[in-house]
RNA sequence: GCGGAUGUGGCGAAGCGGCCUAACGCACCUGACUGUGACUCAGGCAUUCGAGGGUUCGAAACCCUUCAUCCGCCCCA
């Protein structure tokens, strides 16, 4: 056993796990483009009041998840536990409202970080790939977001997904509910189990939140917040649930759901996604509106709307139903040199092939044909380069194409024309077909 | 943060106080086959049982501590 291990809760991602996080992560940036967002990238850890200010102290990632730490000058520092609070200080502090195009369109890709109990699916350090759109309240643009979050499953192969959706009301709509729910929970507060005492104080919502007593009764007849939604608020999410319906988006309202952070405003939604048993991973994605958020960092009242992946949580589910290819790894050629006394020649002929612009490796441990075949099908190499003692006093290299197992003897000088020629008829192929290995390129 | 289970080579897994210098299977390496991937055969591949300490004549097995993983709760991505 390593001597040395991994911190708890974090992972490494060796060679296939990362070529399929650059997969997802590839296709949801060029999602994010389609939809008109560009890349930001704000620093993975922010003095910690952005998180206590925006997060909410009510919540459990500021109450107990956040990794905090006073830097060398005494400051506190924290890793950030999510995107959109950065990007908003990012907004403000740049003076977004005033330089940039309204609404502003970022998306954001990297690793965020809470301290909580791992488990499969859940770690301490994960990624998030996430959206924002600063400027803008309109039901359009709510669906938009959860439009691109659609698209980009069924970009990735996901399929059986549903968006838990809810609203959660304006400020009046919200304090109008709170005030309810504290009236109403008052005296049943000795039924309410620790931490939802808290909540009643602090933010009385989260109490509906609670499993520990979700299956109470004092909670399933709390008041329910579409009582309390003012008529635009009301209007607001009617037009939003309309539009989705419109679009053909599986959708379900779900009034429990209140989000963990404390800065959303009006629509909110999570997307659940079970595993091809049935298995509960969590969400694999949500967000939200939160249209307080950049006037709490002082900025203009602006409204806005949020959403982010969980990286790991598509990993997973991509994984459990098997939507990547086996061979996203791939060499397009590899040199197999027989015998020492080939080595110098094969060595020129790959580096040859690599200042060319073809992808090439080579096999430096002097094995048998046998041992090097089988690495050629591991790396998925799309051709084997055969060079022993006839190639190099004739100056030609054996290439065997791995896929129709065609084998021809080219001169040293034909090469480059050989893949150039193999390139244009693939790319030619690829135009004209319409196959079902094509189709989906 | 709470409750439960588990930890033996790259992977799966047997062994549950001495015959363990750790079975078996897969993978891997070498050769039979001086240059074509299969099959077959022969051989190789853990001085060591997550780590540290203790009990014992003797520990992978028993005890303690610790680390990690998994499941449930909580929460979410």
């Amino acid at each position: 056993m390593a001597k040395y291990s991994l911190p708890r809760g974090t992972k490494d991602y060796l060679k296939e796990e990362c070529a399929r996080y650059d997969y997802i992560n590839n296709v949801l940036s060029e999602m994010a483009t389609l939809y008109g967002f560009e890349h930001i990238q704000t620093p993975i850890f922010e003095h910690t009041d952005v998180f206590t200010r925006s997060v909410g102290e009510s919540s459990d990632i500021v109450n107990k998840e956040m990794y905090t730490f006073l830097d060398k000058g005494g400051r506190s520092i924290t890793l950030r536990p999510e995107g959109t609070a950065g990007v908003c200080r990012a907004y403000v502090e740049n003076k977004c409202y005033a330089t940039c195009e309204i609404p502003f369109k970022a998306y954001y890709s990297g690793p965020v970080f809470r301290y909580e109990r791992p488990q499969a699916g859940r770690y301490r350090q994960i990624h998030q790939f996430g959206f924002e759109v600063i400027g803008v309240k309109n039901p359009y643009l709510d669906v938009e977001i959860i439009l691109l979050a659609h698209q980009s499953l069924l970009a990735l192969g996901i399929t059986n997904y549903v968006f838990k959706l809810n609203c959660i009301g304006d400020d009046e709509s919200r304090n109008n509910y709170k005030q309810a729910l504290k009236e109403y929970f008052e005296p049943h507060l000795n039924e309410l189990c620790e931490d939802c005492k808290v909540r009643f104080i602090k933010n009385p919502l989260r109490i509906l939140d609670c499993k520990v007593d979700g299956d109470k009764e004092v909670i399933k007849n709390a008041p329910r917040i579409s009582k309390y939604l003012t008529e635009d608020s009301k209007n607001y999410f009617v037009k939003v649930c309309m539009l989705l319906d419109k679009y053909q988006v599986p959708y379900e309202i779900d009034q429990s759901l209140v989000r963990g952070l404390d800065y959303y405003t009006g629509t909110v939604f999570e997307i659940a996604c079970l595993g091809p048993n049935g298995e509960n991973f969590g969400a694999i994605g949500g967000g939200g509106r939160y249209d307080n958020l950049i006037k709490e960092f002082d900025g203009p009242d602006t409204p806005a709307f949020g959403m982010a992946f969980g990286m790991e949580r598509l990993l997973l589910i991509m994984d459990k139903y098997n939507l990547f290819n086996a061979d996203l790894i791939r060499t397009f050629s590899y040199c197999m040199p027989i015998g020492e006394e080939n080595m110098e020649y094969a060595s020129f002929i790959c580096n040859y092939l690599r200042s060319n612009g073809f992808p090439c490796d080579i096999d430096y441990r002097n094995r048998s044909i046998k041992a090097m075949f089988k690495t050629v099908d591991k790396r998925h190499a799309q051709f084997a380069l055969i060079i022993g003692d006839d190639e190099r006093k004739n100056n030609t290299v054996n290439v065997k194409n791995n896929e129709t197992k065609e084998q021809v003897n080219i001169k040293f000088e034909q090469l480059i024309p050989f893949f150039e020629n193999y390139f244009n008829n693939f790319s030619k192929h690829h135009d004209e077909c319409h196959c079902d290995e094509c189709k989906g390129e």
